[in-house]
DNA sequence: CCAAAAGTGTTGCAATTACACCCATGG
DNA sequence: CCATGGGTGTAATTGCAACACTTTTGG
């Protein structure tokens, strides 16, 4: 098997990036595309892979360079899956390394760069109707947010998409948004805070959302939640 | 974000393909480079990605091509993720998608193709020495087993590396093969054929093994087994 | 005082562990 | 008839769903 790069195919890389947030629901940003193919079609924020860089610090970049969304705090980055169908673009061969991110709610319209138009939009619709963005991007977003749900039952991952602190009922809001179903609050409070090192208090108490003070946590050490949090629709009572 | 081929840097992509397999303890296929650099290191069978195969399309050409494990026969093939630091490869800018096979011991050393020298050996010391493979192939497996031991636990991956029809027995040997420690034949047995569609009896009856006759069973339509396989040690009565 | 949200106690059900025990074969 | 492995029964334990109940704020 020769090396010589003369022999071998042009392939370009692509880095793409999921990014989701919750905001009352789960929201994906996507990215309007200014040409063709798909132009005027949502699409998720990405770009080519530079030679000098490593997969995951494209994604870094491309992060920050389209949407402005600084790496440093609270962001959860991951690689997704590469995807790299010959046909999956009309002009070249592209294999994509898909990332998914995930972050608190930046309240602010995200504040762009190359992409005028980044937004944040409601995923559902999306996810229900995937062939609305560019390439295959739905079928990306669809991989995207299935392993985010996946993630939450195990790890400490929904504390990505909360501010630094929060309440249990603000943690749990994130996991009804993702799942997309209400769970017991009784019993997701003993479960979250029972869990060694999964949370620790700050001491502090807020309350904001009304009613009986509530204890602020932040993020704790374990990296798992054992045993996970069930990911069953409760009865309603 | 313009597409000219010409202004951006040629990638090489490849496939490097895990093939994982038990025989009596975890081993994985490895060939024996034949050039520089890394000449006469272990490494993983993989190859070029050609201009109109799939990456799912390449990991399954090389390992027909490399080792003669043709696709159809019980083969569980998926992506692992992608590796892209651009010093992975002293001498050009590749990155590779790895994938994950799983398949029944062969039984006979492997026929062939390109690599002359593919051979299954025992993963444990690997493990312990990635160092000891070319590139960056020490991590690719190490994440590969991963996934499997993670995988065992809450799917029917197990039977992947079974022969088409097998005991409970032989499958709780899978499992405690890659695991790594023993799990109680009784509950075990309870657990997997309580599961509904997990198995299904083929209604033949073995005894190779010795003992009494074992009830054979093929893998069933459940892909998931719920609720998951402990993965912990058990006591040891 | 009342509504709303935080947080604790308790009970019954379901799954699991650890092990005693029985079954069917080959030598 | 005994060693070997296959397979079933069962009691103590654990974990959890469901929900009653108490606490602490704002209006």
């Amino acid at each position: 098997v020769a090396y010589d790069p003369d022999r071998y195919p042009r392939v370009a890389v692509t880095v793409d990036v999921v990014v989701l947030t919750v905001r009352g629901t789960l929201h994906a940003l996507v990215v309007r595309r200014g040409e063709e193919p798909f132009a005027g079609r949502p699409a998720l924020p990405g770009g080519f892979v530079r030679p000098d860089e490593g997969l995951t610090e494209a994604a870094t970049r491309e992060l920050a360079e389209e949407t402005g969304t600084t790496a440093g705090d609270r962001l959860h980055l991951e690689q997704l899956g590469s995807y790299g169908e010959p046909s999956r673009d009309p002009r070249m061969r592209v294999v994509s390394v898909a990332y998914l991110a995930l972050t608190a709610d930046p309240g602010a319209p995200v504040a762009g760069g190359d992409a005028a138009s980044a937004a944040f939009v409601p995923a559902e619709p999306l996810l229900r109707r995937p062939g609305r963005l560019a390439f295959d991007h739905g079928r990306i977003l669809t991989d995207a947010v299935e392993r985010t749900r996946a993630k939450l039952e195990y790890t400490g991952l929904a504390a990505a998409l909360c501010p630094s602190e929060f309440t249990v009922a603000e943690l749990r809001r994130v996991y009804e948004a993702v799942w997309g179903f209400p769970l017991d609050p009784r019993n997701f409070h003993r479960k979250v805070t029972g869990a060694p090192s999964f949370l620790v208090a700050t001491g502090a108490t807020t309350t904001r959302g009304g009613g009986r003070p509530a204890q602020l946590y932040r993020r704790g050490d374990a990296e798992y939640l054992d045993p996970p949090m069930p990911r069953r629709e409760a009865q309603v009572g």
